[in-house]
DNA sequence: TTAAATTTGTGAATCAATTCACACTTTATT
DNA sequence: AATAAAGTGTGAATTGATTCACAAATTTAA
């Protein structure tokens, strides 16, 4: 199967949330302009992507929702499923774990790590939170394929390298320290200061 | 001033991350290449960002990291600051406020806003909390051009609109509702689920 | 049943981001 | 002093992403 680019898988999963909504309203069919609107995109930025699913449309009735959700599933997800650990369970890795628990079911958060002793054995918004050395053991019992960082920034490196040498395949960093990881593993760094940093500065931009 | 490309505002945010750490490690110049092996770049991405801030550096010794940090503070930052105000102050928003106030100083957090009554008036994760009714008076009075939205995704579009109307400059929406906002309103999404479905496909496709 | 209107799919063009290639400055070495 | 080595800054080329422009398919209306 062709990799498709990842700014066009970013699209796919955004296409999919508003499709779902869709499917909740009753809506059987959406036209290519109107998923643009929704995303504030183009159309042909919309039809690009789904061109790449190798998907047709019913002509003149735009895309049957249900199946483009389908087909937008097949090409995102494992049918299996996919499993995650969150490796520091303070604010933001309990915070996530029970959020991410209610979003997206074929990605399951199975465990939870934290070097905290007295976490060790409990559940923590509804994971089950481990010592650092159960670490290689559980992720191949669990067959967890994907690691959050949700660890001081201090700890990062270190907890970045026990994961990769566990055998994670994909880690998304929500430290903001820039890590290093082997070729076979896929690294999505996600920033918020960096994000806030940009709307600061158009909207300084906008007031000069 | 022109406005620089919001890629390079992006890496220059991390770059600056990278640097304070060299100046807390008492390095004082640090060359393209090491900044670049930093976030996994090339050398000439980072020169041509820098390039952008009109800064030059000292020949052969690489750029001073103190200037550099005031440079790229100068283009990013107002000098006088600017405020932020949380909108939802549930699980993520207090988790937030928390945090943010650790990380950026020219970055305030000094208001939250939330339906929930019971909050009003109370200071949560270090910040106070007030009712909507309240919403356009501070976010006047306190001069707050930045609103981060966590509210649920059932009140993001009210809340958004909210938000605009008292005269908001720039939001950054973690909710996954795609919003719409007036033309002078700099929007930022600021999707996990998306980067986590990200991260889930390549994985998925190394295995393949 | 013909003409007009709507929407898709896609080659070609454009626009944006990144990298190549190299001249130039400085420092170190002989 | 001349030569080599290390880095920078940047025009030109390349690569990647988005948009334009339009033919083809279908529906609607006359
Ligand atoms: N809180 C936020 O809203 C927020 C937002 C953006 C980014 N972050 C980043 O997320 C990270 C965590 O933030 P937080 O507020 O949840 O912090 P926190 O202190 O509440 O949680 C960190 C957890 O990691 C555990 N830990 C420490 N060292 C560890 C190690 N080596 N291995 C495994 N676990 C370890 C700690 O015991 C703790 O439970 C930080 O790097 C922070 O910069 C937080
Ligand atoms: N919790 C997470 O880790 C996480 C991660 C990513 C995204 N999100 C998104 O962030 C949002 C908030 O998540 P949460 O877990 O903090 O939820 P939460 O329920 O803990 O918090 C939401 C808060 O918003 C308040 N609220 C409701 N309607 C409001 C309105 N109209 N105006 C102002 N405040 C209002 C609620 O009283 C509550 O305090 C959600 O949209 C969620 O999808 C959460």
């Amino acid at each position: 199967m062709t990799k498709l680019p990842g700014k066009t898988i970013e699209r796919l999963s955004q296409y999919r949330r508003s499709l779902l909504v869709c499917v909740e309203n009753g809506k059987d069919y959406i036209f290519s302009h109107e998923l643009a609107e929704l995303h504030h995109i183009t159309p042909v930025q919309v039809r690009r992507d789904l061109m790449l699913l190798a998907y047709s449309s019913v002509y003149r009735k735009g895309y049957p929702v249900r199946q483009l959700i389908e087909a937008i599933g097949t090409k995102l997800e494992s049918p299996e499923g996919q499993n995650v650990a969150i490796m520091g369970m303070g604010n933001l890795g309990s915070a996530l774990s029970q959020y991410l628990a209610s979003v997206r079911p074929k990605l399951k958060v199975v465990a939870g790590f934290d070097v905290d002793s007295s976490k060790s054995g409990k559940i923590i918004s509804g994971v089950k939170c481990h010592a650092l050395s159960e670490l290689k053991s559980i992720i191949d019992s669990e067959n967890i394929s994907i690691g959050i960082m949700t660890v001081p920034q201090s700890a990062a490196i270190e907890a970045c390298e026990l994961l990769c040498k566990a055998g994670i395949k994909g880690i998304l960093n929500f430290t903001h320290v820039s890590l290093t990881v082997p070729d076979n593993v896929f690294l999505e760094e996600y920033d918020m200061i960096t994000s806030l940093e940009k709307v600061a500065y158009f909207v300084k931009q906008s007031e000069e």
